[in-house]
DNA sequence: TTGATAAGCTGAATATATTCAGTGAATGCA
DNA sequence: TGCATTCACTGAATATATTCAGCTTATCAA
């Protein structure tokens, strides 16, 4: 990799959208989602509203940026802390981290998610996906998981149904236990997927 | 039910917010949610702004009414169009339908359903919900599916999934098969539920 | 009948997201 | 070095949802 040097202006560029980034997340942090206002950060940021939509296309694409960021650090925690023995428990163990990092980060910022101007879930969340494919492979090189279907798929029906379910959650206003939640319903799931 | 009198203000209320209904689900038809302003409806209403405020309390009030009577209708089409002889296969059949609706309804449409702001599902869709428990006690009554759960949480576990894969499709604008990946998923779904 | 009350409704004001025509400085090439 | 180009950035204009003070008139109790 050559790395190039940065121009002067490719570092303040950066800087400016890092601030705007960290405007954004304070903001939300203090006073949550709903009092997050284009203007706010602009000021906080000390930035023009103009500079703003520079580096960002709207203020959803903003968000979106806090979830891959969030889906980043997600993925690579979870993947240095699986512990169980079996391939089908490590995945249950898996959607249990899921559901305490959504519960972690809190209800309001999960509706978000299912916020259909955001349309986060699509490519962003590769890295959660693949980690998951990677385990159901194993699983099946183990024999411990079915094979009459390819991992891809499988990865799939169980992110669809635990998004089902922290959609659930987050339309009760979290109002109920998610981790126990997700561990008896993924349960469930992936006893149909024992070989 | 003594059918009291409507005073002649009552009546012209009614007309009142059924224009704006209408006007709202024509534009929409029309031109699609993304056209759909609180200016057009009030305008093609023959109402001011204020009016419409007054009787929806934003313009995602309108379309969770709109929601509303789908649901509605779809509890009462469905019902009467369960052919299949055992439980279990109702209760996919029934999703069938579900999927059907969703797909007739449209992807935009149904994209709404999940925004936060509007929160559908909690209350509204309460007839379908009962719809489905009422199969599955007759499943266990008829012994064809399991006993160790109560059929509140089934239905509750059979929905959550299947909103998960709406979800699903609707993020994918609708590209792929909705009927036959529901039908696919919640039959796997089903045969766990089978006693 | 009449006056008080409240329902239905108005539209201008407000809040907020988004756009866009421009400005000045940094970059890079001759 | 000089200069054309491009990039980062500005802020006023626009689009849209939502609020609200107040108006008009139907209703109804006395």
């Amino acid at each position: 990799m050559g790395k190039k040097p940065l121009t002067r202006r490719q570092e303040k560029a950066i800087e400016t959208k890092n601030r705007i980034y960290n405007a954004a997340i304070d903001i939300m942090d203090k006073k949550g989602f709903e009092k997050l206002t284009i203007v706010d950060i602009s000021k906080k940021a000390n930035v023009s509203v103009g500079a703003l939509y520079h580096y960002f296309k709207s203020k959803n694409d903003i968000l979106a940026e806090i979830f891959r960021k969030a889906d980043e650090y997600f993925s690579t925690e979870v993947i240095s802390s699986l512990n169980k023995a079996s391939v089908p428990d490590q995945i249950v163990e898996y959607f249990d981290h899921y559901a305490k990092f959504n519960v972690a980060s809190g209800v309001e910022m999960t509706q978000q998610l299912f916020n259909p101007k955001i349309k986060f879930f699509i490519k962003k969340s590769r890295p959660m996906l693949t980690l998951l494919q990677d385990l159901i492979r194993k699983g099946q090189e183990k024999k411990e998981i079915r094979m009459d279907t390819d991992p891809e798929e499988l990865a799939r029906f169980l992110f669809v149904m635990a998004r089902g379910i922290v959609f659930e959650w987050s339309l009760h206003e979290g109002r109920y236990d998610l981790e126990a939640t997700m561990h008896k319903y993924i349960g469930i799931l992936v006893s149909t997927l024992r070989s």
